[in-house]
DNA sequence: CATCTATTTAGATAACTGTCAATATAACAA
DNA sequence: TTGTTATATTGACAGTTATCTAAATAGATG
């Protein structure tokens, strides 16, 4: 068990501690969220769609997946905090979330 | 299938283009080596512990798994490229790789 | 060599996940 | 109302994964 480990090294952050139970479980659902190629690409296109949003139609074909299945990617991504959906008639447009990636931003830059 | 989308929106940057298939499997590898508490807990461990590195068995107690069940994660998190290790006599000790983060941080900030 | 300890590997299992076809729901249009 | 289109839900299935126990490997030390 032992093996001459010593406590010298400094802490990242004076402010911060190892990660918690409950906070790896958050900030690890969010990691989960984009730890699929096809939901990382859909993140990607809903970005790069800026505030007007895109239409979950238009991803689809871009994907090659099912419809069903692009729907259950979005429904992952709004789930996780990453886009939101606004409804407009029979159509619904995504968006990236405010402060979407900011916790993973914290975790990956600190 | 046509919603009224119009391509007025602006990319991100002028220098990228939407993820390829090849280039969101890579990605979202990372991410899904992060993807799970126990696995990001860990690497929060290692980044903490400094250049020394910590030893693997210093992180068995802390995340309340067994020793091979941190093994395997400890392997996944490496053949991610997010940490390294040495040997050193019967211990292994590890610490974060250089440059780590560096693809999840480029996607995350741009 | 024999023994002890740290780590890895193997095998098993329960739980989760990505996918699709089929169906349901919702909104518009005639 | 009837029909059409966009999206969501359901149910199933194959593949993956997190975890454990048991066993194997590797290195140190008598």
């Amino acid at each position: 068990m032992y093996c001459g480990a010593v406590a010298t090294q400094r802490p990242l952050s004076i402010h911060s501690r190892p990660l918690t139970e409950n906070q790896a479980d958050a900030l690890s659902g969010v990691f989960a969220a984009l730890a699929d190629p096809t939901r990382l690409r859909l993140f990607d296109l809903v970005r790069r769609a800026g505030d007007n949003g895109i239409c979950s139609c238009d991803l689809v074909e871009p994907l090659d997946r099912s419809q069903p299945t692009i729907s259950h990617h979005l429904k992952v991504l709004r789930e996780a905090g990453l886009v939101e959906s606004r409804k407009e008639g029979t159509w619904v447009w995504y968006s990236v979330a405010p402060g979407a990636t900011d916790s993973l931003q914290a975790f990956v830059t600190k």
